[in-house]
DNA sequence: GGGATTTGTTTATTTGCGGCACAAAGTCAG
DNA sequence: CTGACTTTGTGCCGCAAATAAACAAATCCC
C-alpha cells in the first residue's frame, strides 16, 4: 500500500484528550439545550467526576453558565442546570451578493442576536469598495454584539463565486476575478478598528453557506444530514451535505450544479459551453419562458407566481419545463451522490407547488437507486430563503464548539 | 443550531490515545517501508521512549518485526531496521463478477500474497451458489495463506451492484434483487470451515473497491488523494475518492454514473430511462456504433481496439462520438465534486488514446473551474484492470491498521 | 422522620506521555 | 588506536486526566 493512504494525523496525548473531552461536553450542552454535569456524563459516557472538572473548566472560559436547579421530576437531589453561555464567543457571517451585502452574528447556542442587511448593486463594483462596504456594515454589529456582551471568534464570508485558499477565482455575477477577500476583508476591517485585534478572517462560497443554515437552523430538516442544495438565482448554485459534513471538493468548487448538461447541443451559455442547466432553469430562463421580462429579478419572480397561482397556461408550463430539466440534471447529481434529501432554495422556493412534481417525476424515473420512486417525500423546499450569512455565522461557531479550549487560550494571549 | 450536527463521537482516554498512536506508528512503519524508532518519533512527534513502548507492543502483537541494524551512512550509534510483519493479519478480498469470480490475500504491507481467479458466467446464476462458489475459492485461498503464515482478519466482497447494509438491492448485471450477500457468504464460508472462528464479513460495490485499488496500489498516481473513477464494462460504473477517503453517500449507492443524462430524449435505457450514458459509452454502445457485434465481449473491444489502430474510421468516429458522451457526463460530475483526476478503467483503459482527445475537449470546455483547461494532466488511464479483489483486501488491511490493537485483542478472545 | 435515590465533589489509583539521564554502538579526526 | 562526538534505545520520574469508590447534600416517598 501506497502513502497515499492519508497523512498521518498528528500523535495524540493527554492535551488532546482534554480538548477532545472539552469539546465534547460543551457540545452535550448545546445540543441538550439544558442539562445537568451528571446527565452529560451518562450521555458521553464519562463518569460524573471528570464531566465535573471539563464543566468547571467550561465555566471558568464563560462557555457554559450555571442556571438554577432541576426542580424536575422524581427522586433525588436535583442537578444544576447547565447552559451554554449567551454571552462571550460568537460567529460573525457575512454575506456579499449580487444586490446585498448582509452580517449577521450568531452565539454559542445558535441564536441570532445581530443581523444587519444593505442593499446595493455589487454588479461591477470594484472588489475592495465592496468589501470596505462589507466590513463597515460588520464593524457596526460587532458594535452591536459588544453591547450584548457578545465577542465574535472570527469572521466568514460567504459569496457567489468560486472561492479557494481565500481567494474568489472567479464571480461571474459580481464580475470578479481572482481576488484575495480574505485578505482585503480583514484589512478594511483592520483599518474601521484600529485598537483591536485582528479578526481571523474565511471565505466560502455562498451556495455552501446556505446549505450550512438549512443544514443547522433549518426547520423541519431533523435528522437529515446528507442533502444537495440548490439555489435557484441569477445563476444556479448547489452545495452537498454528506452526513453532517459539507463536502467542498479538492481545491473548494464542488456544488456547481449550474453548469451540468441538459442538452449538449442546446443554447449557448455565458460560460462558453452549450445546453448548461442555468439556460433552461435559471431565472432569466424561467422568465423569458413565461413571456416576462428575464432581467425582471424579483418582481418577475413575483410575477410569475402570481400567474401560476392564477393557473397562465404559459406560466405553468414554463415552470414544468425548467422542472423537467431541473430534474434530469438533479437525477444525476442524486445517482452520484446519494444523499436523502434535495433542498430547492431561492426562487424555487416559492414555485416549489408547481415545480416539484415535474422534478419528481423525473427523479422517479431516473435515479437507479429507486429509493426515489418509493418515498415522495425527498424533494423539499428550503426552509428559509438564502440565509448564507447565518450559516457562515455558524461555521464559526462549529469551529469554537470544537476546539473550545483553543479559543479561549487566543483570547488571554 | 439544531441536533443534527454531527451525533457526538465517543469520549477520549488514554486508552483512546494508546490506540489512536498505536495506529500512528504502525502506519509510520508501513509507510516508511522501513524505519527506526527514532525516526518514526521524529515523523510522528511522539518522543523516542514513548515509540519505544508502542513499538514493543506492536512487536509482542505481531505487526511489526525487527530486521538488523541499519547500517546507513553518517554517525551515531544505527538503530533497529523496522518493518511491517510479513505474517500474521492480512485482508481476504473477494470479488464476484459477471464473468469470474477473484479472491485475494493482501498482507499488512500491501502486497498480494495469494490470488485465485475462476472464470464462470455468472448472469441468472442463482446467488446463493455463486456465493458457495466465491466461498469455496476463499476457503482455498486461505489455506494457501496459512501456509504463508498468514491469517485474513476479515473478507470483504465486492460486487458490481447496489450494495447496503450486507445487501444486495440490486444488481442488474447478474440478476439479483435483494440479497444477503455477506449473510450468505459468511454463512457458506462457515459452512467450509466449520472448526474456525467466522470471519468478519463486509461487502460492497465493485466500483468502490476498484477506485481503492487505484488509490491505494495504482501506479502513477501518487499524490492524487481526489478523484472519479470509471469502469466501461457491461455497465458504467463509478466510485468516488475524495482526500483519500471513499465516498459512499447516505445509503451507500454514490458513484452511479451510467445513468446520468446525455439527452433526455434519446434511446431508451434498460433503467427505464432515456438516455443515459450507458446508451452512449457502455460497452455494448460502443461496439456497435462501430459494427461491431454488441455482445462480441472482450473480444469485440480487443476487435474495435485494432481497427482504430489501423485508422479504421467507422472505429475512430464510434470511439469519438463515445468519447464526447463520456465528456459531457463527466464534466458535470467534475463540476459537482471537483476532484483532482478523473481515472479511466475498464473498456476504456485499452481505447485511452483514442478516446482522451474527446473527452478531455469537452472536459475543457465545461469545467466551470477552468482547472481543467489549463492543466492537460488530469484525465488519466486507471493503472490495472479493475482489481477490486485487491482493493477489496485492501480495506481490511486499512482497518487492521487504523486500530491493530482491536484486532489483536480479538485474536486472542 | 427515615429510607431510597440521585447529584456533585473529594480522594486515591491507574496509565500513557514528556523530560531527562544514561548506556550502547557507531563515525570521525588526529 | 584512542578520545570526542553523535545518535539510538531504554530506564526512571513527574504530570495530567480519567476511573473507581466513598461521601455529603438535597430531594422524593412512604
Amino acid at each position: 500500500m501506497k502513502n497515499n493512504l492519508t497523512p498521518l494525523e498528528p500523535k495524540a496525548d493527554k492535551a488532546t484528550v482534554r480538548r477532545h473531552n472539552l469539546s465534547l461536553v460543551l457540545r452535550a450542552v448545546h445540543d441538550a439545550g439544558e442539562a445537568t454535569r451528571a446527565g452529560v456524563a451518562t450521555h458521553v459516557g464519562l463518569t460524573r467526576a471528570a464531566v465535573s472538572s471539563l464543566v468547571e473548566q467550561l465555566l471558568e472560559y464563560g462557555f457554559v453558565s450555571e442556571g438554577g436547579k432541576t426542580s424536575s421530576g422524581q427522586a433525588g437531589r436535583p442537578g444544576t442546570v447547565l447552559r451554554v453561555a449567551r454571552s462571550g464567543p460568537a460567529g460573525l457571517g457575512v454575506e456579499i451578493n449580487i444586490d446585498y451585502v448582509a452580517v449577521c452574528v450568531v452565539d454559542l447556542a445558535g441564536t441570532d442576536r445581530v443581523r444587519l442587511v444593505e442593499h446595493v448593486d455589487n454588479r461591477g463594483v470594484q472588489p475592495s469598495e465592496v468589501l470596505t462596504r462589507a466590513a463597515r456594515l460588520a464593524a457596526r454589529a460587532i458594535g452591536s454584539a459588544a453591547e450584548q456582551d457578545l465577542a465574535p471568534a472570527g469572521a466568514h464570508v460567504a459569496l457567489p463565486g468560486l472561492v479557494t485558499g481565500g481567494t474568489v477565482r472567479q464571480a461571474p455575477n459580481l464580475g470578479w476575478r481572482r481576488v484575495a477577500v480574505e485578505g482585503l476583508f480583514a484589512q478594511a476591517l483592520l483599518a474601521l478598528r484600529p485598537a483591536h485585534r485582528p479578526l481571523p478572517v474565511s471565505s466560502d462560497n455562498e451556495a455552501n453557506a446556505a446549505a450550512l443554515a438549512e443544514l443547522w437552523f433549518g426547520a423541519g430538516t431533523e435528522g437529515v444530514r446528507s442533502f444537495l442544495y440548490l439555489t435557484g438565482e441569477i445563476g444556479i448554485g448547489g452545495a452537498l451535505v454528506l452526513k453532517g459534513e459539507l463536502l467542498r471538493g479538492a481545491h473548494g468548487f464542488a456544488g456547481e450544479i449550474g453548469h451540468m448538461v441538459v442538452d449538449p447541443e442546446g443554447p449557448r451559455c455565458r460560460c462558453g459551453a452549450r445546453g448548461c442547466l442555468e439556460q433552461y432553469a435559471g431565472q432569466s430562463a424561467l422568465l423569458a419562458a413565461a413571456g416576462i421580462d428575464a432581467d425582471a429579478g424579483v418582481q418577475g419572480v413575483a410575477e410569475l407566481e402570481r400567474r401560476a397561482r392564477k393557473g397562465d397556461s404559459a406560466a405553468l408550463s414554463a415552470i414544468e419545463g425548467a422542472g423537467r430539466r431541473l430534474g434530469v440534471v438533479v437525477s444525476g447529481a442524486v445517482n452520484l451522490f446519494d444523499p436523502d434529501a434535495v433542498m430547492l432554495g431561492g426562487v424555487y422556493r416559492e414555485l416549489m407547488d408547481w415545480l416539484a412534481p415535474a422534478v419528481d417525476r423525473e427523479l422517479a424515473l431516473r435515479v437507479v437507486s429507486g429509493l426515489w420512486r418509493e418515498d415522495g417525500k425527498r424533494l423539499r423546499a428550503s426552509s428559509s430563503r438564502g440565509d448564507a450569512a447565518r450559516g457562515a455565522a455558524g461555521v464559526i461557531v462549529r469551529e469554537v464548539l470544537a476546539d473550545p479550549a483553543a479559543y479561549a487560550e487566543r483570547d488571554r494571549g
